[in-house]
DNA sequence: AGGTTGTGTCTACAAATGTAGAGATATAAG
DNA sequence: CTTATATCTCTACATTTGTAGACACAACCT
């Protein structure tokens, strides 16, 4: 996997979308971005030109002339080095504080913090095998 | 705060050796970075001084010509945003994807695991109150 | 078949970002 | 006091990113 290419926020938001729908149409996409900013239908098939150029969306399917695109690349191909580069730079790479804010930031009622607390037990478990 | 102030990639490497010393010269950051990446002096210096412009560092102290700087703004002041941000771009804006994504990229021993276990239970505390 | 419409293609450009050299100059060294 | 050096200042430019219009054209409707 290319461990150089570099995505711009606007770019990331694309991709969301499309691993968050599997696959979706240029026009399809734009909705769903125009749900957050208002920006041109020309604008949102631009940024899906260039991630298809960086080869990190591929087209899937065609229906008339609608093309469906969907990711080529895994969203943990992205999601890992962007983490440790974001716990690094915001947090001096110190786990503890990011885990702090993020219970400070969302609002997660017990089930949710339970889920975690059974997250946390797993991973010791694997710890000591 | 001001909200809307938005950081780039390489002001927020400046920024983040700002948080961690507290104040430093140019030359100082200069050093610093060159340990990640080989860029001149001149660069260092204009990023130093578009955060300046941003209002986002000040000038605290000078010793002869060399001026040393200090962040103006908390580190928290941007870790909340873009952290929410972050969540949504990669995580589809769930916590537990980040936290299992985090203890999968870091290795944390038990002690610190059972640290965040605190975490949980004193969330958990407030919650319940 | 002819017009309408929704998509795609191509091109362009402004703003932000990364990068750095040339020159000024205050301080340190001799 | 002169020279050398470390910093700062100013200016410049290439690249990336965000933004969008103009035009082409396939497909659908009647």
């Amino acid at each position: 996997m290319k461990a150089d290419v570099k995505l711009s926020e606007f770019e990331l938001d694309v991709m969301n979308i499309l691993w968050q729908l599997g696959k979706a149409s240029a026009p399809e996409v734009h909705e769903k971005i125009k749900l957050d900013k208002d920006v041109s239908y020309s604008t949102v098939k631009t940024i899906i030109d260039r991630l298809e150029q960086k080869a990190c969306l591929m087209r899937a399917e065609q229906q008339g002339r609608t093309i469906y695109y969907a990711p080529a690349i895994e969203r943990e191909a992205f999601s890992t080095p962007l983490l440790k580069g974001f716990l690094k730079r915001m947090f001096a790479g110190d786990p503890h504080k990011m885990v702090a804010q993020l219970l400070d930031n969302e609002q997660l009622d017990n089930s949710e913090i339970e889920q975690l607390e059974n997250m946390l037990a797993a991973q010791k478990a694997k710890n000591n095998k």
